[in-house]
DNA sequence: AAAGCCACCAACCGCGTCTTC
DNA sequence: AGAAGACGCGGTTGGTGGCTT
């Protein structure tokens, strides 16, 4: 069988003293991230730069929230996690401070549990009907037969959907339909004018770069929700809305491909 | 008092993706 | 273009401390 890395390097394991916490935050402030590869040897230590790497991202870096979570950080990691599912990295870079490795465990020691007691599947987020009612302004057709994500969320019909190939990995071009104007379950005076649905499907491009961002994505009226997409399970709509700051709310769009084909976007919302 | 159990979280591991040559 | 190395992510493990029996 195969020697572990820092088995055959006869490298220390496990936790870290003092003595190693002190040489490599000194290192990395001195010569930056990256290179964690060279780093242990460069800093003096034992380690292998995956251990060095990981102790510098979830420990000694600087800036980093230590302690009990804030029940708007327990919130957003819900309702991220409502839409993007494990990905511990990116709803951790919706919260400033935190690791990814520490969103994870707190999902897992505690938010998960969380979820159960009130009667919401953590793995899919859908709500036990017979514990938990549907909010009253959502329009019923446009849920499936379990409920989705508790929170400001609007389905369009999938033939009201249009919805772009470019190739295989990337698609584009994806509208909401009216549905999602009168079915949004609207709180607020000012979004309720700003959502709203853009008559065709156009094809846009969008910088790879914005896509990226999982986060500030809003939906214009006046202009198509379209946009690159590197991932077929996660579609972000870029664009701006002239009434809601884009710092005020964070919107997504999601788009899910049943076993016919047909597409339905999904547009979620939350301060 | 001590054994057993459980929760928490730091650290490890494997694998996929990205970058470099 | 493709091989190799580096990096990053998510799942899992294991040590530790607190609580219960």
């Amino acid at each position: 069988m195969r020697r572990r890395f820092c088995e055959k390097q006869e490298l220390n394991r496990g936790a870290w003293s003092r003595q190693e916490d002190q040489k490599l935050t000194e290192y990395v402030q001195k010569h930056g991230e990256g290179k964690w590869r060279v780093i242990p040897r460069a800093a003096g230590l034992l380690r292998c730069g995956k251990s060095c790497r990981l102790r510098w991202m979830n420990y000694l870096r600087p800036n980093l929230k230590r302690g009990n979570f804030a029940e708007d950080e327990e919130d957003l990691i819900i309702k991220l996690h409502a839409l993007l599912g494990n990905r511990w990295s990116l709803i951790a870079g919706r919260l400033p401070g935190r690791t990814d490795n520490e969103v994870k465990n707190y999902w897992n020691t505690h938010l998960r549990r969380k979820l159960l007691s009130m009667g919401v599947n953590p793995d899919n987020h859908r709500i036990n009907h017979h514990s938990v009612l549907r909010p009253p302004r959502l329009n019923e057709s446009t849920f499936e037969q379990d409920d989705q994500i508790p929170c400001a969320i609007t389905s369009s019909p999938a033939s009201k959907t249009s919805f772009h190939e470019q190739d295989d990995k990337l698609a584009s071009a994806i509208t909401s339909s009216p549905a999602v104007k009168t079915t949004f379950p609207v709180q607020d005076d000012k979004l309720a004018s700003a959502i709203t649905s853009s008559p065709a499907a156009e094809k846009a491009s969008v910088p790879e770069q914005d896509v990226q961002l999982p986060c500030a994505i809003i939906s214009s009226p006046a202009e198509k929700i379209s946009n690159k997409l590197p991932d077929l399970s996660l579609k972000l709509a870029l664009g701006n809305i002239p009434e809601v700051k884009t710092a005020e709310y964070s919107v997504f769009n999601d788009v899910k491909e049943d076993n016919t084909g047909n597409s339905a976007a999904t547009l979620l919302l939350f301060k």
